[in-house]
DNA sequence: CTTGAGATGTTCT
DNA sequence: GAACATCTCAAGA
């Protein structure tokens, strides 16, 4: 099996490229308690030079500096007081883009996730942003992890089939108010991990 | 399946 | 003060 962390040169490739790319890719989480993984089923792409959704779009700010670092890295922000969001930092330092991983699919490490996350329904447990975090015990205090490291890191998906290019589809994105005109959510069709309300899970068939 | 209200703390106007 | 890359719960179709 291949589950060595995908190497930096990884993350140097155009966002957009990189968002649709992770889905399918493994994630991986090694804590105190153990190892959980899932399979990246939804992503979002956010690129302050042109995204008015985008953070540091309008100047930068200190919650969102590690947007501006090497490529290959987590950027992980609190969100309305009580969540976290993880992002993968994309684009050379000194430019300020990343993309949001929305959802997984657990794979390893299901009772763990479970435990983190006392009253959620085991189908929930990687679905949205989150629970995503809250099951991988993600917070601020990684913020800036390096994902070719072992405490949080990417690889491919040796057991799993290679992803059909006819099951990617993409949408506008969720929960902003500004840019709902860009069509930088991407997401497996058809898979019951994916979050959002199902109408827009129809997507666009776009490979 | 859907809708709507409330929780909660940092950032922005 | 208002907005915010969210989620839970309750109630209705």
């Amino acid at each position: 099996m291949n589950l060595l962390p995908l190497p930096p040169a990884y993350y140097t490739q155009p966002t957009l490229v990189l968002a649709r790319d992770l889905l399918g890719k493994t994630l991986w989480r090694r804590t105190a308690d153990g190892v959980v993984s899932g399979i990246i089923v939804e992503t979002e792409a956010y690129i302050s030079a042109c995204d008015p959704a985008s953070h540091n779009y309008r100047r930068p700010t200190k919650r969102s500096q590690t947007m501006f670092g090497p490529p290959g890295h987590a950027y992980i922000y609190l969100t309305y007081g009580m969540y976290h969001c993880l992002n993968v930092v994309t684009e050379p330092p000194g430019q300020s883009a990343a993309v949001l991983i929305r959802a997984i699919a657990p794979v390893a490490g299901r009772e763990l996730m479970a435990a983190r996350c006392p009253r959620r329904a085991p189908r929930d447990l990687g679905r949205g942003p989150g629970r995503l975090c809250q099951a991988l015990a993600l917070t601020i205090a990684d913020n800036g992890l390096d994902l070719t490291g072992d405490a949080l890191w990417l690889s491919h998906s040796p057991d799993m089939e290679p992803l059909d290019p006819a099951r990617v589809a993409t949408s506008t994105r969720i929960g902003i108010s500004q840019g709902l005109d860009l069509p930088w959510r991407f997401f497996i069709r058809a898979c019951r991990a994916v979050s959002g309300p199902a109408k827009l899970n129809r997507g666009t068939a776009d490979g």
